[in-house]
DNA sequence: ATTCATCCTTGACAAGTGTCAAGCTTCTGG
DNA sequence: CCAGAAGCTTGACACTTGTCAAGGATGAAT
């Protein structure tokens, strides 16, 4: 019977630790969230705890509740924004069924995820920046880049296997050159170049069917 | 011969004005490197004025004497840094007979300086990143950058000459494949991966026959 | 209804920031 | 040699930063 009890008991004790950090979790990514707004506004170098807690619904004091401090809050946001990143190709990628849909469909989304949510890509580029000065970024970041690899080595194997051949490149060498392309199409867009993306959709048509 | 004399004292007042603003200029690019130092060491958001002024001969006072603030200082950092790595590769450009010459010439400056500046490009990278950031930055940052892209055009339009052949890419697309490479390479090398180093010139090497 | 842990706010702290004015030193032209 | 300009230092300013402790609100369990 006791031992019955403290098996019941303890039981509970885990289930409602769990639920409790389950909840400490949620927030702790909303919070990320929030974060990640006022980063992709400002850049890292010119964020603070306190302008991040304005745009939010929460006081500046809540974020060492939750994060033992900055940078443990700055990884939360990595690690999140990974997340929600890596899978941006892949329905183009399972339902495209020849060549020319699966090009669309990947420009359709680089153009679009250019034009929306160019903050979010320019905070990825500063932060990977930053991990080369800070080492405590350069775990998460190192992952999220092999994801991103990862990412378009899907496409162009599913391109080159439409067609039928194999990609001529490493995954390596791939996730650079589109990494380089869309990088230096970030700028000038973020510049007011209006034939940033454009060029970008040109030169990557361009270029699929000869390396992939 | 007022009028003669009042031209000579012109032109002594002059040539003495112009001898002025050249020691104030090659005081300023004294006072940029002294900048970079500390930019290559701590990046961007971790730089201060007092910071910079205390690894250097001067004290922060100074900077406001030749700078109107601190972006004007860091503007100074990134056009001074520019001038001294555009013409890296000029001299393996210009003395290589061969296309092995020219690689292998290539391919020991790309392992010198990854290795040896690794600072310098990591803040590259930084400003780079900034310049999404911060438009004062931007017109500086897409100069070096096509500038950059030109030092590579320069390589791989000499390879292809020293072959017989045309480049097969565009400028752009070459520029964004090499600085994807590099900038991934040195990420890794800057988390002590001794791969990083070895593993990008392999790849580049494999890459030029293909490319160019 | 009371107690107690959880969650969040508030206000304060020391340290660090960019900026600038006042003044000291050094150099230069007369 | 001396006056005045140029170059540089010093110290102060207003403000922002990350951090944290004290305490109020909230909600669940007894």
């Amino acid at each position: 019977m006791a031992r019955q009890a403290t098996g019941a008991a303890q039981r509970v004790a885990v289930a409602t630790e769990a639920l409790r950090d389950e909840k400490f979790n949620a927030r702790r990514i909303e919070l990320a969230e929030a974060a990640l707004e006022t980063l992709g506004e400002l850049g890292f170098a010119r964020t603070s705890l306190r302008e991040i807690a304005q745009n939010s619904a929460f006081t500046h004091g809540v974020f060492h509740y939750y994060f033992s401090d900055k940078l443990d809050l700055i990884c939360c946001c990595v690690r999140h924004y990974k997340a929600k990143c890596v899978t941006r190709y892949d329905e183009v990628v399972t339902t495209a069924q020849s060549r020319d849909e699966l090009t669309n469909g990947f420009l359709a989304k680089l153009a679009a995820t250019l034009q929306d949510e160019a903050r979010m890509h320019r905070l990825w580029y500063d932060l990977r920046s930053q991990a080369m000065f800070e080492a405590a970024f350069r775990k998460d970041v190192l992952e999220i880049d092999k994801s991103l690899e990862a990412m378009i080595w899907r496409i162009a194997s599913r391109y080159a296997e439409l067609g039928g051949t194999k990609p001529a490149s490493s995954p390596a060498a791939l996730y650079a050159l589109f990494d380089g392309l869309f990088q230096s199409a970030l700028l000038r867009h973020l510049a007011d170049d209006e034939r940033a993306i454009p060029e970008l959709l040109d030169e990557v048509r361009r270029l699929l069917p000869t390396i992939c």
